[in-house]
DNA sequence: AATTATATTTAGGCATCCCTAAATAAATGT
DNA sequence: ACATTTATTTAGGGATGCCTAAATATAATT
């Protein structure tokens, strides 16, 4: 059996090398999960112990075959329910990750399966995230910085790289959600801000925004 | 903050004492826990410290007014819960109790309260056993045993009083479900067993199947 | 290459929640 | 009422998962 800590390791393990590379330090994982690096290296060997993680001491961790299949079914489960909660439930995305962080413990293959039947096989979740498939498949998106892209073009809004709420909420005031179709229509030179179409609406965002959206661009 | 240990714990005594009298003893309650009358000795004491149960020594426990509350309030998810695995993602009767088991213990009540809207509030859930409400509120519903009423009775399945799953799965065999409606056609004298009309069909059930069945009379 | 700084591990402890065995209180039978 | 049975509690211990402080390995600096 499989606890709850050593799942949130697991997920902790997976979310840094999806980011960055293959082996994950003490460190990192200490930082991720809030606790001490002396808690981290007693976790490891635990989790070597039942072959979830390849481990050398100093060296730092990296998932095992099981143990990455099994992170990948917590990071599918969480962002089905993130799905749930927003499309569903009508939360909005800044209030989903918590309560999914709750939800993904929830162990039955078969909940899971319904609930991603039940939502229609979403690919991404409100995030922008690709929800891993059954089978362990992470649809990989080629995506852009919105502040990145040249004037005229358009695209479809697939998610942002900060969870900070007042972010969150100032996209939801300005009905940037994910899906959305967008268009540049103008970059001020001077301090790089965005005149954006939405919808029928135009919008002017900063810099500091455009940076933190990602776009995938479809013209 | 409360754990899922205590969360059970409260759930177990209301559970208890909603079928039998308010005064729960030890014994009981590490028969529903599965744990060692020992162990039920020791949280008592904890819980008793955070105020959630009233308790003498040798004399038994009760809920307090804040512990009902919380017990409640994990019904309440629990029941919901059941209703959205059998309503929404259309697992059966006797599939639902181990999951909802875990959901029951997330928290966040905007969750709760979302999900109550989404499921269109229900008041009973799919064994027929009542929802609490918001407040806490458990509307109770005067429920009478198949085996008990006399022939021409017309009724509608409430609920069962046992989950074993080789009876949940003749229920649905016979295509029982809460909210059927019933009629009883003929008692046969010698056994004790029912004829039953459900929809166009008319089956023949014994004493020890409509001794696990609640009905609400309707007629 | 030696020293300093940083990262990681080990050691020793604490809280939670479980256990068995022994002690004690309450209930029951005669 | 007293003895016996049953229920409950106390005592002592184990696993998990966390902590701080100390020891040790690795990385960085000069």
């Amino acid at each position: 059996m499989i606890t709850l800590s050593e799942e949130n390791y697991l997920k902790a393990i997976l979310s840094i090398n999806l980011e960055t590379k293959n082996i994950v330090s003490t460190n990192e994982i200490a930082g991720v999960l809030n606790t001490s690096p002396a808690s981290v290296s007693e976790m490891i060997k635990k989790l070597e112990e039942k072959n979830l993680v390849n481990y050398e001491k100093y060296k730092g961790v990296s998932l095992s075959k099981s143990g990455e299949k099994l992170a990948l079914e917590i990071l599918r489960k969480h962002r089905l329910w993130e799905t749930f909660l927003v499309n569903k439930l009508e939360f909005s995305w800044s209030e989903v990750h918590d309560v999914a962080e709750q939800l993904e413990h929830v162990k039955s293959k078969k909940l899971t399966n319904k609930l991603d039947h039940f939502l229609n096989y979403p690919k991404f979740d409100p995030h922008g995230e690709p929800i891993p498939s059954k089978n362990g498949i992470i649809s990989p998106t080629k995506r852009v910085l919105l502040s990145e892209v040249p004037i005229k073009t358009k695209g479809i809004i697939m998610g942002v790289s900060t969870d900070e709420s007042e972010f969150l909420d100032y996209l939801t005031q300005l009905n940037f959600k994910i899906g959305s179709k967008i268009k540049i229509l103008d970059i001020i030179l001077f301090d790089k801000s965005m005149k954006i179409q939405i919808g029928d609406k135009i919008e002017q965002i900063s810099e500091e925004v455009t940076n933190n959206i990602h776009i995938k661009i479809i013209e």
